[in-house]
DNA sequence: CCGGGTTTGTTGATGATGTCAAGGAATGAA
DNA sequence: TTCATTCCTTGACATCATCAACAAACCCGG
């Protein structure tokens, strides 16, 4: 699907254009894409020939001149898959062309046996494929070192694997051809980029809080890899030189204030009670509970000077606010905003936060679109 | 100069690849270009009939076949303007098409009168070109929020402007219809990008040490800009948090470690001599005197953290280190790279630290750049 | 010294891709 | 009904890069 038509450079832009930007008329798609109209009805035409464009019913008229003729792509003209793999469970979601998730499935990790992950991920394909056609692309997503078009993982921590050429595996266990590995906060990203708050917005940064801290940046409307390098390792930045030491040795790191388990390790710790989930500890502090609420303010300023120093580094705009712990933020605004200000530069623009809901499937999803991105675009 | 010969999209991309990379022959140039060799002989053809490319003599000759002509980009060809605003001082260069210096200049700023200004950045571009011919473009840099293509400076915190037509008025002050004004150290992150050791990475970063810290970014082959707010704000990034005040109310910001003025003054206060330059701390430094070596190891860790920073944000595999106060790195190199190894993640390559001697004309330099992207590239 | 091998550079035919000019189509307004 | 307006389509045309073929200039081995 989706390549065999020998897209060229031309359809695929009108198609991502169409894709991400919902259902354009042509002549609005010829000026948003500086093309003249056209050249958007020759691009179109064997693209709605081939089913992956729909005519879409006219909208509301309350124009002058030829009511236009909305195009839209079709969602379920191919389907996307999409895995997120954990230290211990594996997260999967089959999902439309625009990334909206259709099945779902999460399934323990046996072992950290590459054979074993494979075999997992394979099955997992196989049941969210059923008896429907298979995904154009497979895409995975994991922490660590993993960038896009390569598909092999050169190092995951938490897997303990080196080199892994999980890409080719997975695609001659599942039969399918195109899978693709990355990072899962960059997939993640990704998923913003298209179909999140960050549509529109040609730089942003995306920041999760969760069991660590990540940060994922499209600048230039391209989202940015790194050479050689990670991106967004901002877990490690230094807070407060009075906090506890960290395992690379740092005082006062961002991860050690703001992270889900940091949160609730404090909270347990400081009121004895060592059974308080996070999810409790957030209650305890929305409630007014005094070292509750300290400590989440806290992680709140940790947060908000994390997006000050990504934000005053890189130029973005927007931050949006994603991860399993996002909840966080909902407790100590005041504190996160504060910190922000005070560590803006005055000549700049406010920053625009946006909190994202999460869910765990997004990282699943992300890695779809990670899938649908390298589809499309070849990279 | 530069564009009345029509340039097309392929022939500016096949001049920028002979500009930057030196002499190359036609069929080298190809290959980096992903062109076939018939492009290049027909893309260079009108470029070596209006004199801006010449034929090389040939090289040396170890290899088979037919020997390559070499062409490389007649730097004389055109000629560029760069100036530099600081607070009380106006410096500028006239460069050649590979911002080799040909003339330098300057100048104190009587006023901070906006007539007066441009008034002096308009003879100063008189006295460079003299008899001579008219520069291609005029590049204007200053510390502020200036951003390239808008000829308005929307703030100039040290000359206390607000929306201020520059480009426009230096350009009818001139009659030079090419000015173009842009942020110093992006400008500086130009140059170095073009004819520096930014040369052949696709993605660096740049450190400025100097009355401040700055950054400048390059990430995927473009000159990072910001979307409305400025980038490389990194002289306000927690480093201890037992520091002193800075004006905008932080503990122990990276400026307070690590600029000129701040290394001078904790230094002379320490040993309680007023006098001392900021060059004399830095010998006293290297000589052994026991509070200014401190000093300087503080500074040192404090700038490797910030580049570390920078890093681990960007996953830049280079960073560049500029500034009219570099020299300190020779003094604290030890504390500096401690430091950038403390806080770099073990999952990623070593970064490599290229220091760049700084003479203040790169200042110019860096804005005769800007001035030249902007003539070729058009942004 | 002379012909294969090799790489570079050039030329003309070809094809892909976009613009332009012109005009038809579908609406609201006068 | 007629006009203005906007959208969409079509065919002529221009641009630009590739391809195939070939000429040029060198090495090398006999």
């Amino acid at each position: 699907m989706l390549s065999e038509a020998h897209l060229t450079e031309g359809m695929r832009s009108v198609f991502v254009e169409l894709l991400v930007h919902g259902p354009l008329s042509r002549a609005e798609a010829a000026r948003r894409l500086d093309l003249s109209p056209s050249a958007v009805t020759k691009l179109t035409k064997p693209l709605l020939q081939d089913g992956y464009l729909l005519q879409q019913p006219v909208g509301d008229r309350n124009a002058m001149g030829r009511p236009s003729q909305p195009l839209a792509v079709d969602p379920a003209r191919a389907a996307l898959i999409g895995v997120k793999l954990t230290e211990d469970e594996l997260f999967a979601v089959r999902t439309d062309l625009r990334a909206e998730i259709q099945r779902e499935l999460r399934r323990p990790l046996i072992s950290h046996d590459v054979d074993d992950v494979v075999a997992c991920v394979g099955e997992a394909v196989r049941d969210l494929t059923g008896s429907g056609k298979p995904p154009a692309a497979v895409g995975i997503s994991l922490a660590g070192t993993a960038s896009g078009g390569d598909p092999v993982v050169p190092t995951s921590p938490f897997l303990g694997w080196r080199n892994v050429p999980l890409g080719g595996l997975v695609a001659a266990a599942t039969g399918i051809p195109a899978v693709v590995v990355e990072n899962d906060v960059r997939a993640l990203t990704a998923a913003q980029q298209w179909f999140g708050a960050g549509v529109g917005h040609s730089s942003f940064a995306l920041v999760t809080v969760g069991a660590g801290l990540g940060c994922g940046l499209v600048i230039g409307d391209r989202l940015v890899r790194g050479a050689g390098r990670g991106t967004g390792l901002v877990g490690h930045m230094s807070i407060h030189d009075s906090g506890p030491l960290c395992e690379m040795g740092h005082r006062g790191c961002a991860r050690a204030y703001v992270s889900s388990a940091a949160i609730r390790r404090a909270v347990a710790t400081t009121l004895d009670r060592p059974d308080l989930t996070f999810e409790a500890c957030l209650a305890l502090a929305a409630e007014g509970q005094p070292a509750a609420r300290r400590i989440l303010e806290e992680a709140g300023e940790a947060l908000g000077q994390v997006v000050a120093t990504v934000a005053n580094i890189t130029g973005v705009q927007l931050v949006i606010l994603s991860g399993e712990a996002v909840a966080m933020y909902d407790v100590c605004a005041g504190a996160f905003d504060a910190a922000l200000a005070a560590h803006t530069h005055w000549t700049s623009t406010p920053i625009d936060v946006v909190v994202k809901p999460f869910t765990f499937s997004e990282w699943a999803r992300g890695a779809a679109v990670i899938a649908l991105q390298h589809r499309i675009l070849g990279r």
